[in-house]
DNA sequence: GTAAATTATGACTAATAGTCACTATTCTAC
DNA sequence: GTAGAATAGTGACTATTAGTCATAATTTAC
């Protein structure tokens, strides 16, 4: 009895011909300015039906959210899969992840809306808000394991708690790029620059700054921020 | 003739009181389920008069904004005036915008708000957006008069930017405390954190992390990010 | 005191997220 | 094949709300 599963393949086909109608207007417009209307002719569908796939407008957009994430997620897996040093490992994630915004802007500015105070508190009870939220732990994830790698491999600083730096690197690197999108935007709208700098330069920079700190060799005990808890896990 | 004085000041009062209500009415709720009418009830005018005073709803936001930034603006300054080494004021300007986003979540949200793609995209123009441009501006014009003081003391390692280093440390600090905000708002939803840690540790530690790697001490040629375009600025 | 200028009002309009009674299609079982 | 059940799709409709504007109230200037 094949019925069952194809009529299930055959909605998800249509759940994701809506996806791609809304993300080819929403990208060209904006989410705030795209309506549920425009997008139910794109998909060359009725608005109702748009709901019977969706819970709302916002649901749809965690979906759009989602398929970015999927995205870095798999790129962040193939880094790992390369035999490399810890440190090294760290270095490819932030540099992929730069990457990462530069090829799909409308995913990062998605992950970034995603993540406001308003719209989390708006979503929280959602199913999708917590499967894009399982994708997040997902990546946290790999870069504990890059710790990991580099803390047995001693390529990085042993007084350091893989799970505080991971939160550190993803936090750091994610405010950088932000800030790196944001004036992307602002040279659009030719808004003199608050800063003059090379950009590009930064990040790659923040990246190198950040992990110098993290090899063995620039640990010095007066410097060890975890001096009175260092704390080794298996 | 006082009286276009005396005018002046009376609008600027009523302003404030607008925006008082309107912090009234949106930090107890959010920007999105907060609506004119409710705000124009609890300033006590009616909703036609709220645009006297504010082009859109979207511009009330950021004369909202604006407050927090100013807050900021004036707690950094202060700092500045403390003599200190440049490093020490470096790690001062961190901790100060941390103490200042647990005091003010609401404004510090406000800010991240007001930096998402789609609102920007559409307050460009807006005379109120130019105006907490150059409060940010100023903001960033405070951490690199203090990594000029500490160049000059040399208490900072004399390879770094003062300019691309500014950015680097607000942009990364600002992605913490992002994150550090998000964590406290989903506990509030009772969501299992993602990874078990200690919040104000990280955002502290973070903080140490940075600038342990900025001060000469740490400094080896290998290290030196800007080996090759070293530069030091007046 | 009155005309002019300023400030305030709230009923109204336009836009849009989401609903639901109804229609169309597909499947099941005989 | 067909009746009837189940599933999928529709679009007119409702409720909400940002923003407007003709009118009213108040203040200033003379």
């Amino acid at each position: 009895m094949g019925i069952p599963e194809r009529k299930e393949r055959e909605k998800e086909i249509r759940r994701n011909m809506i996806i791609d109608a809304a993300e080819r207007v929403i990208f060209a417009n904006r989410i705030d300015t795209s309506t549920m209307d425009q997008i139910a002719e794109e998909a060359e569908l009725s608005k109702g039906t748009l709901y019977l796939y969706f819970k709302s407008k916002t649901d749809l957009y965690l979906a759009i959210q989602d398929r970015g994430m999927s995205i870095l997620a798999d790129k962040l897996a193939r880094v790992l899969g390369e035999k490399r040093k810890g440190i090294d490992l760290l270095k490819r994630f932030g540099e992929v992840y730069f990457d990462y915004a530069n090829q799909y802007p409308n995913y990062f500015n998605a992950e970034m809306f995603c993540r406001s105070h308003e719209f989390i508190e708006e979503v929280t009870a959602s199913e999708l808000f917590q499967c894009t939220r399982e994708k997040r732990i997902e990546i946290v994830s790999f870069l504990i394991r890059g710790i990991q790698i580099g803390l047995q491999d001693g390529s990085i600083r042993r007084d350091v708690k893989p799970e505080e730096l991971s939160l550190m690197l993803y936090a750091s690197l994610n405010g950088m790029i932000q800030v790196y999108m944001l004036r992307k935007q602002a040279e659009k709208h030719d808004l003199f620059p608050a800063v003059e700098v090379n950009l590009d330069n930064v990040v790659q920079d923040f990246i190198k700054i950040l992990l110098d700190g993290l090899s063995p060799k620039s640990m010095t005990d007066s410097q060890s921020v975890y001096a009175t808890q260092a704390l080794i896990p298996s």
